[in-house]
DNA sequence: GTCGTATTTTAGGCGCGACTAATATTTTTT
DNA sequence: AAAAAATATTAGTCGCGCCTAAAATACGAC
């Protein structure tokens, strides 16, 4: 029940991978992970001889049920992590990824528990990612990419990926962080720039590139034009 | 300047057991890492190629200027995370070194720094550990056990080791905390059991084996009959 | 369907950090 | 001072997790 560092970081990464798409390919995995994918495949059978993964050599792999109850504790101890590092020790949010990478295979699932308890037991991480429950229970939020909210339609920001500080500070240095509520006033296109009205108060239009506008991940809460 | 848990960890056993002592035996630290002595005439090679300690052979080894500093920076985190999880987290005395053993190899100096701050660069651990400094000092203590502290005189309990959490929950019951003053009233011979009065409001006398003496460090704080 | 390309797996190797067994050195005993 | 015992080191092995190079398989173009 206990793994090596490696393997939980593969277990991770598969369960990331596997969210999108049936199986996952060896050639994503070693890219996701950053080493070779000879690497992977022999990882990949050592997690299969554990009964984490099936394999069908050449087409891909899937977590077990008890593969993804594994990478999900792992997942939960990260996000966890990243939250009290928010809230209890008022890091920013585009640096606490980094530091959840390396303390969610030293911390407990007992410290996990103290931390998540003295933060009042959140749902969802500082980027708007849902903490899995003990049980491996995750909550699926029916969200789309900013660049889907449509012109004329509103929408929430719910969600970005942790892992690019860069991003996370620009988003927010545009005044973005999750739960802000916006309109899409304009859409450019050929992937042309977005441009947006926050809602939070007296803001301006803000011109919000392709890129970055499919990076962040929406409610759509009305068509209405805004 | 950063090195693997393992190395960490032989540091880590090396400076210790080095404070008592000129220099550590391969037979010794074999035992205090729970490793076969071979492994460490093995590791202790290693760590001379790095500079990290001096080896003459046969006859033991000692820490460099540079081990020193790299042994007390786990040393601090060590005790840093120790004092935050029982500070901030309200852990028990008795159960946060396993915790912090895992936690000092993953927490960064960033982290780690953040913990010190919050809890106001405190400068001893739960159980009275002089916290080494950024810069890598430690304050010595004029510390001795219990059983040397003598009869009819007084001291203050101000260190124990962390390692044996029974010890801890033991030592707890009986109402010592790192501070407690106490005075001794008699002890008996032959390595007997000390009694000592607890000046802490209105407690009664109390019984403590000549083991658990020795385990206790006190200031001596006069030699007035009590 | 065959060929070329892309992907995946296997083979073989390496450093780390542990092990056991064998050897070397020091210390203690007599 | 020699023998015995204790301690330390070296030699050789192993699993983990990575690598590169070579072989196997799958897929897309024609």
């Amino acid at each position: 029940m206990d793994f090596s560092r490696s393997i939980e970081d593969y277990l991770k990464s598969i369960y990331v991978l596997g969210e999108t798409g049936e199986t996952v390919q060896t050639s994503e995995l070693a890219e996701a992970l950053g080493v070779a994918p000879a690497s992977v495949s022999g990882m990949v059978r050592r997690l299969a001889d554990l009964e984490l993964l099936e394999h069908l050599p050449y087409r891909g792999f899937a977590l077990t049920q008890s593969g993804r109850r594994a990478a999900l504790r792992v997942i939960r101890r990260h996000r966890i992590l990243e939250t009290y590092l928010v809230t209890a020790l008022g890091w920013d949010w585009d640096s606490v990824h980094e530091e959840a990478e390396h303390l969610e295979h030293a911390a407990s699932e007992r410290l996990v528990a103290r931390m998540a308890e003295a933060l009042g037991n959140p749902r969802f991480d500082p980027h708007g990612a849902p903490i899995p429950s003990v049980e491996g229970e995750i909550e699926e939020q029916d969200l789309v990419p900013m660049s889907d909210v449509g012109v004329g339609a509103r929408g929430e920001f719910r969600l970005v990926s942790d892992e690019d500080p860069e991003r996370l500070r620009y988003i927010a240095s545009l005044g973005f962080r999750v739960g802000t509520r916006f309109g899409v006033l304009d859409a450019l296109p050929f992937n042309g720039p977005f441009t947006v009205l926050r809602e939070d108060g007296g803001a301006e239009p803000q011109v919000i590139g392709f890129e970055l506008a499919r990076a962040l991940q929406c409610l759509r809460t009305s068509e209405d034009v805004v």
